[in-house]
DNA sequence: GATGAATGAGCATTCATTCAT
DNA sequence: CATGAATGAATGCTCATTCAT
């Protein structure tokens, strides 16, 4: 019983995300995940309060999923190209095993938009972004890294990937995004390398 | 009256455009729409038939808009480099000068799934990839362009253009794509330059 | 054809009258009032746009229609008791006429409150007690009506009436309110002789 | 721990009182009720049973409170217009100072109907009527009171009170009823004397 | 081609109540 | 006596779509 009752909302959570993966956020009903989950609609209310709540914790689970092995990688790169690597490799490799996190995070940045969650998730992925600037930074002033607008490193680096992650996570492109892992980490490279 | 029958339709789509911009597709209702467009309820099923197809046939449109910008840059292009870059400058274009459309297109993949011109668009969509890359060929095989597997070319040229679009389009960037035309393109040429 | 299309909405608010006099207005559901009226969910949504709105233009056209008749009474009255006692008569014969509308007016003020029509039916009562003050006035001043002050005059005049018609239209009484219109109607005017 | 005992029951019906005022009795929910008075769900069914219990624990805690007043100012009176004024006096008197529990009553009367106590009320009510009744029914007798049917009584007596009351309770009136209760009392009188 | 009243399946959410601890 | 997570029936409301005029 006192393993059920923490399990309850991580279920919950599985459960949405399956649906969520197979019938996208929108189309998926409460009844859905509860079907899914075994769980009661009072119970779900009683956890999440609406609909709306369980995608926004999924998707800012996710993030900070991925946030955590970025910043593992990066702490042990020791040069620009390494760092920037680490980006690029931080992201594949997390998209490559979280599949369905990683498609549903892309995919439906709107469901965080209307919700409570949206602001501190706005705050936590600037200092995030702010963080990895700061990272850079030296390498930038020491001309191993090319200078360019702060608001384009992100797309410079990770845009191919992203682009990819996409054409893969959403059947357009067949090959799993780790058989591109060096190619994309040296391609991310090339457009930063001075 | 000729011109009237031709603008009904187009009030339509341009109303809805507007909605979706505001409020995203979903939930755009056939009421906003017709409130917007001043269209009746039975006149807007008369022209499309459902929502759904109002959302497809904007996205075709806009696909096609783009295509044919696409298509006449790359025409003017003598050099890999110069190819490259057309593709580039051709999204970064379209997307600065409609950034509803692409704001639309870039959010809305997944209306036209259940859609009957998804077919359609796919294969129109193939064959354009199909006659870019064999545009490319040459080029590949004289080794002006670097080799790599060919679904991932999309993603290295203009996969930083796409995510800058992103970026700029939902607000979380503020520069308009247009003044990165140079440094986004330069980029597109990095990650393929031989 | 013709006729059905104007007697729907007054058929829904027909069904939703005999509903709150069976069930009350909370435990009144759409469902109910639409297997009543045979009308469609949507239609009632059509029409009314929400539930209380139903409630509100039942009430506002119940206070309408107690209005006029009072109104028409009144001015036949030549004397300061004629008056009084009209107002005491507008009210019974309304009552004994409408028992449905009476009960349901008297057990619901309290469903306008929330509702857009409340402030539109405040003021014209307001206006309509202030008629009615204006046609007493004369009296007052030449001591054919006992002066009090102004807003008690309803509850003297009206209160007997108003609180046997509760007892009677809740089935605490069994005789009609008519029968005792003159009785009520005298001990309206005896509480305002001079 | 025996007075914890005591007022863990009377904070909960403090806290429904208030909600009730607030809000209304349908639209208080249990949830309402428990955060005012910062008592568990399961403690509020542990002493109440339900939710419409406590709203009828409350009626019925008003009824005996006003009941007593009553019946102590009913005592001392020695002629019929002292009686009757007393009735009066008594309604004003328990309106003006506890204006919740009087709101409560007089806009709640049908929650009592579902309930229990329902049965047992109404014959506290009946019998405490007929005492009444029997109090007056020497100087009715004697012509010191004008005879009218039984079930007019209380109408005619309180009737103007019960008005003005609600008036005043529901907002729409400004003057505290103490304010007239000599004027309220004497039109009381007026209508029952002979 | 145009109109808008009518339709009704489908959905998110609420809330009184229960009961294991 | 107290607690609060869990339950699920019930409800108001939305909205794409139809169709008679």
């Amino acid at each position: 019983m006192t393993t059920t009752k923490k399990n309850r909302k991580q279920e919950i959570l599985d459960a949405a995300l399956a649906c969520f993966t197979e019938h996208g956020v929108e189309a998926t009903t409460i009844e859905m995940i509860r079907e899914r989950s075994q769980a009661s609609v009072g119970s779900m209310y009683h956890h999440f309060g609406n609909k709306e709540s369980i995608a926004a914790t999924l998707y800012v689970e996710a993030l900070v999923e991925h946030h955590a092995w970025q910043q593992s990688l990066l702490e042990k790169a020791r040069t620009a190209e390494d760092g920037v690597k680490a980006i690029a490799f931080a992201y594949i490799d997390w998209v490559s095993a979280n599949p369905d996190k990683a498609r549903f995070v892309l995919y439906n940045r709107s469901v965080l938009a209307k919700t409570p969650q949206a602001d501190e998730l706005k705050e936590r992925t600037r200092k995030q972004y702010t963080e990895i600037l700061a990272w850079f930074q030296p390498y930038v002033a020491r001309g191993e890294l090319k200078k360019v607008p702060q608001e384009l490193y992100a797309s410079l680096i990770t845009g191919a990937a992203h682009d990819y992650a996409r054409m893969w996570l959403s059947g357009r492109a067949r090959t799993d995004i780790k058989a591109y892992r060096e190619v994309l980490a040296e391609a991310a490279w090339s457009t930063v390398k001075p």
